[in-house]
Order: structure tokens, then C-alpha cells, then sequence
DNA sequence: AAACAGTGCTGGTCTAGTCCAGATAGGTAA
DNA sequence: TTACCTATCTGGACTAGACCAGCACTGTTT
């Protein structure tokens, strides 16, 4: 006999919604298991895993491949208007920024960068794929593609750090003009294997076209964030 | 006993996936019914299920509820740098827009609302929540916020055309400075019913605050948009 | 012609399990 | 100490059904 007036997959949702608001499910802490939880509430794994992947959808909660549900940490403010970089731009909000690489090498360029970067079919990119994480957790994949020319050697050089700090430090080049094209999407098969998500979590696609201060096109770079890791905020004058 | 090298869910999608790359599926079209796609595929509908879901989070097709799947348009541009509003927009991208006005009031303000439209507690707004759509499909729905002392009388307009059109013709007020703040989200209850779509769906939202011509804080809105709907691009100088 | 009542079809929700593979932690042997 | 093994826990993937509610169409009644 069922006695619920609601739908169990919502009434789920609220009652964890309503730990999770009045704090006693802290940020990075981790959810029972599924099992667990489909005991706790009287049904089911897969009803219990729908109104679990509700919560991911509103980016409350998150998960890691077999490792459990975690309770999502606050958005990071991401403004497209400041020209800043993930390190500067996680410490000014009291997080901690971490960047690892994940390859980096000369390589033919696809034909998507080759019309972004407005190079012959054919050309050699220089592409570097690196995982940034914020206070440890994974948040954000990226494709950088680098017009060779202007950045001869770059590859000798520690990745890890920044490349805006990088560019003006050793090639002299500052970014000047920028397209953002920002897109909701799953996370690509690369993309959710570097953040360790199950393919199909949804993602946002940032893809930035950078200019340099000669309005040269010298790189542009994809991004591929935790949907519920950002919100963007832009300010239009 | 399984003979597939992959999962079921990935092979089921990746079919599904080439159909629509050959546009043997066009945009707009109806998919076979989920228990038709099981039974084709030889498995149960849970399964279909999930690779529907997982191209759905793609934006490669979209549900309309309890009438079916079908294959998701080509995604709006959506510039926010040039000031435009939602018919110049859809209509320069040859498609068809239109509008219908859900809700039109004076109401007290929500604690959000006041802060972003910079008014004290327990004050009064203007509430007009609208649902658009580009082609007939559902694709946005909107609720505008207006300071009422800007605005006398004009809730006896027409609001099925753009506010944009009627501040400026009516009221003299044009957009001046504006602040976008992107987040991707669930769509809220209001935004789901409205766009029809199922509670939990993958959205964006995407709020504006806008000043005048004199820098005076005049409305902001709250735009829901089916997250398939759109791509966002913003150009910084 | 217009209103209405069926009726079948659709996705939405749910049950009650099974098997698999990666993550983790504890213990054992080199 | 270090390396490896192993048992257990986790989510991931899947089966085989069920019932419900809203949609669209069809045929009847007014």
C-alpha cells in the first residue's frame, strides 16, 4: 500500500534537498550508498538513482565512478569580463587551484582547429590536454591547440603552471582580443575519462579563441567543465 | 549469452548517433517509441532509456512529454554582445519566433528579486512570465522583473512583443549597461511546466540585469532555456 | 458541424532482483 | 618497509516485467 501523496523520485529529492540546505550534509561530504539509501526510503536502487541524478542535474550533488556521491561544493565564479587565469581566479576566491597535464605534443590538427585557428588543412598544431581540480576535486578538462609559430620550444617547459603567465613571460605575447562559445553538452569520452565522470554527465563546453596583442590568432583552447562546478557571469557596457 | 564488445547503452546510442549524423533522422522528427526501439534492439526499455537520456544530455534529441523523441534543431546563437532581443534574433537566423504571455502582475518581490533589482524589503514588482518558442518548438521561458516606478500603465500593453520595442517606444528607457550570469541547471517546476518539458530536464539559466541610458537599475529577468536550445557567444575587446 | 466518449499509444514511474568492474582497505609474504 | 593479494564495498549495467496519466485519433452522439 502506498501512502505518499508525491511521486517517490520527488519526495527523495526534497528530503535530501533539505539536509543538504539546512547544512548537515556538508560541501565534499559523501552520501550514503545507493543501497543504503533505497533501504532507508523503502524502494528501490533505480528509483532512488533517478532522484540522485535529479540532484545532479540542479548540480546539489555529484558523483565519482564508483567511489559514491559527494554533495557538491559552492559554484566558482567564472567572469569572462576580468582577464584572469584558473590559478589567479580560484585563489582570489579562497580556493585551492591545482593543475595537472595530461599530455602535450606536436600533432596534425583536426579540421574543427584548423578553422578556429584559421590554419591550412594539414597544418601541426601544438596541442597540450591538462586536469585542473579545485580544493582537490576534479572540475575542468582542457584542449589547448597552439599555433606553432609563435611559440617555438614551448613544450620544454613546465605545463603545469599557467599559460598566460607563460606567454608573457617567455614569448612576450598578452591576449587581447577573446571569443568565448559557450555550449551545454555531455562531457566528450575524453573529457569525462580526465574528470573521472561517467560519460554523459552533463558539462559545459567553453571554447576561447585567443588573440594576442597584435590582433594575431595565436591559440585558442577547450574547456570542458563540471556543469555544477561554474556559473559565468559576464558584464556587457 | 552477449556477443557486443561495447555496452548496450553506448551501442544503442552510437547507432542512433549515426542515423542522425547522415540525416537519415531529420530535425524535428519523431523517433521510434521507446518500447519499438527495445524491442529492435533486442533489449528492454530501462536500457533505450538511458542512451535516450544520454543523447538527450547531448542535445542530439529531445522529449516532449508522453507525446515522444525527436531530433533536436540546430541551437540558436545567442550573442551577447549584440544588443538585440529574441524575434530580431530567431528572425535573422531565418527562423520563426513567437511568444505568449503566461502571467502578467503586481506582486510584492522575492528576497532575490530585491536584491537584484537593488529595492528594499516588502516592495512591490511587475512579474511577467512568458513562454517563446522558435518554430513552434518550446524553447524559453522568461520571467521579467520590473521596477513598477519605471513603468505606469504597462500592463495594459500588448506583452506578447518584445519589451525591448515597447520601453523604447512607449517609455523612452533603453538598455544601457547589463549583467549576465549563466548557470547551468535543472529547469526549475514553473520553467518545466511551461516549457512542458519533465521536471529534472537539463537547463540553462541565464539571468540579466539591465540599466537604462541614465545608469538607473530598471528590470532584470530570469530566462530558462531547454538546454539544447541555444549556444552562447560572447566577444571581448 | 460541434461536442463528446472511447480507445490505443506514448512516455513516466516503479518493483525486485542479477551480474560486473573499479575502488578501498586489511592482511600477508618477501 | 614494501609489495602484493584478497575480501568487501561502491556504483554501473542490465533483465523482465507492472501500472498510471496524458495525448491523439476515431467514431458516435447531439
Amino acid at each position: 500500500m502506498r501512502i505518499e501523496t508525491t511521486k517517490a523520485v520527488t519526495a527523495i529529492g526534497q528530503v535530501l534537498q533539505e539536509q543538504l540546505d539546512h547544512g548537515l550534509l556538508a560541501p565534499g561530504s559523501k552520501l550514503p550508498a545507493e543501497r543504503k539509501l533505497s533501504e532507508l526510503f523503502g524502494t528501490t536502487r533505480i528509483t532512488v538513482r533517478e532522484a540522485l541524478l535529479q540532484l545532479e542535474a540542479q548540480g546539489q550533488i555529484y558523483r565519482e565512478e564508483r567511489r559514491g556521491w559527494f554533495v557538491s561544493p559552492p559554484r566558482l565564479a567564472y567572469n569572462l569580463m576580468q582577464r584572469s587565469h584558473f590559478h589567479a581566479m580560484v585563489s582570489a576566491q579562497g580556493r585551492v587551484p591545482s593543475t595537472e597535464v595530461i599530455s602535450a605534443r606536436l600533432q596534425p590538427a583536426s579540421a574543427a582547429v584548423c578553422a578556429w585557428l584559421q590554419l591550412p588543412a594539414l597544418s601541426s598544431v601544438i596541442q597540450i590536454c591538462r586536469a585542473r581540480r579545485i580544493d582537490e576535486r576534479l572540475v575542468l578538462y582542457v584542449e589547448h591547440y597552439l599555433n606553432p609559430q609563435f611559440f617555438p620550444g614551448i613544450l620544454a617547459f613546465d605545463l603545469n603552471q599557467s599559460m598566460t603567465e607563460l606567454y608573457a613571460r617567455h614569448y612576450d605575447l598578452h591576449y587581447g582580443r577573446v571569443r568565448f562559445e559557450i555550449v551545454p553538452t555531455a562531457l566528450s569520452v575524453d573529457a569525462a575519462a580526465a574528470l573521472r565522470v561517467s560519460v554523459g554527465s552533463p558539462g559545459l563546453r567553453i571554447a576561447r579563441v585567443n588573440y594576442d596583442q597584435h590582433q594575431r590568432l595565436i591559440d585558442c583552447d577547450l574547456e570542458f567543465w563540471r556543469h555544477d562546478a561554474i556559473h559565468v557571469g559576464v558584464d556587457v557596457v
